[in-house]
DNA sequence: CATACAATGACATTCACTTTCAAGCAGACA
DNA sequence: TGTCTGCTTGAAAGTGAATGTCATTGTATG
C-alpha cells in the first residue's frame, strides 16, 4: 500500500468516526479496488471486481459506499449523460473530461484558463456561475492507433 | 406561423418522404408545439400541453417524435447528467450550456474562441476531438434578482 | 461482554425511457 | 375511389441504473 492510499483510507476512517459511521470490511474492500484501479470507473466495474473475490458483496452496498466516499470527499461524482454515474479520485478539482467515444475511456484534466474566461462570459450575461464543466468527446491516441492498424 | 416555422416544417416533410416514413396529425402537433416553446424542454413538458388539447396522444408517440426530430436535424439532444434528456431546437451548432440550480432553466450560447483553444489542448494530449460540451451551473439573473427580494 | 444502532444484502421499487403488439391510418398505385 | 402494404399509434409491459425497504448481521463504545 502506497503513501497516498494510506493517507485516504485514514481520512476516510477521520470522516466515519467524525460522523459516527462505521468502518466495515466491505466499505474497506470497495475502498481498496475504488484506489488501486486509479481511474474514474462506473459501479458495475468495481462491483465485478469485487465479486470475484468476495462473492457475497452486495450491489446496493457498493453504490451506498460510493456516495459516501463522495460525500467524504475521497471521490468525485461524474456525470457525463451516459445514464452511468462514474467515480474518480478526487485529486484536485478536475472538471474537465476527455471522452473517448470507441472505447469509452474517460480522462480527467483541468485548465484554469479556459475556465476563468467562460466563467467571465456567462457574468456578462447575468448569470452568477457555481460549477463548470467541459466536456470534449472523441477519439483517444490509443484508439486512434488501432485504427490505423486496421487500414 | 411564421416563416421559420415553415421551413422548418417542410425540411420535416421532405426527410420524412426521403425515408419512406409518413405524416402524421401526433407529429404535426408534437412539432408545433415543439417549435412554439422555443426553447429547451424535456418531454414531460411538451407531453404535458399536448395533452391538454389532445387527451389522447400517447407517451411513446412523444419520444418518438422527439428522437425522429433530432434524427431529422430539427432537435438536439442535450444531455446535462440530471437524468432527463432534453430537446432544443437545432439552429446553429450551439453547445454551451448555462444551467440555473434554481428553476432549471437552460440557456445555450456558443462560444467559438473557447472551444477552439480547448481542442488546441485536448489534441496536444494526442486526443482526436469530435464535439465539445460545455456546462456552466449557477444562478441566473431572474432567479438572483428573486432571492435579493428575500432577504 | 452487552447493548445500541449502523451496515449489509436480497428483493422490491422508482424513474426515465424503450419496446411490444394489436389495431389504426397514411400514402402509393391501379 | 378502393385496396393494400406497412409505418404509426397508444396502452401496457419491459429495461437498466440507481435507491428504498427490512430483517439480519456486525461494529464500536461503554
Amino acid at each position: 500500500m502506497n503513501q497516498t492510499k494510506r493517507k485516504v483510507k485514514e481520512q476516510f476512517h477521520l470522516f466515519l468516526s467524525n460522523k459516527g459511521l462505521k468502518g466495515t470490511l466491505q466499505r474497506s474492500l470497495i475502498l481498496d479496488a475504488f484506489l488501486d484501479l486509479d481511474r474514474s470507473t462506473h459501479i458495475d466495474e468495481l462491483y465485478l471486481i469485487l465479486r470475484g473475490k468476495h462473492p457475497n458483496i452486495g450491489h446496493a452496498t457498493v453504490y451506498r459506499a460510493l456516495r459516501l466516499f463522495a460525500s467524504a470527499g475521497i471521490a468525485r461524482e461524474i456525470n457525463l449523460g451516459d445514464g452511468l454515474t462514474r467515480y474518480g479520485v478526487a485529486g484536485g478539482r478536475r472538471h474537465d473530461y476527455l471522452v473517448c467515444n470507441d472505447c469509452g475511456t474517460v480522462t480527467e484534466f483541468e485548465n484554469g484558463s479556459i475556465e476563468r474566461y467562460q466563467a467571465e462570459v456567462a457574468r456578462s450575461m447575468g448569470f452568477t456561475v457555481q460549477s463548470l464543466k467541459i466536456e470534449l468527446r472523441g477519439v483517444c491516441n490509443r484508439c486512434m492507433a488501432q485504427a490505423g492498424r486496421h487500414s
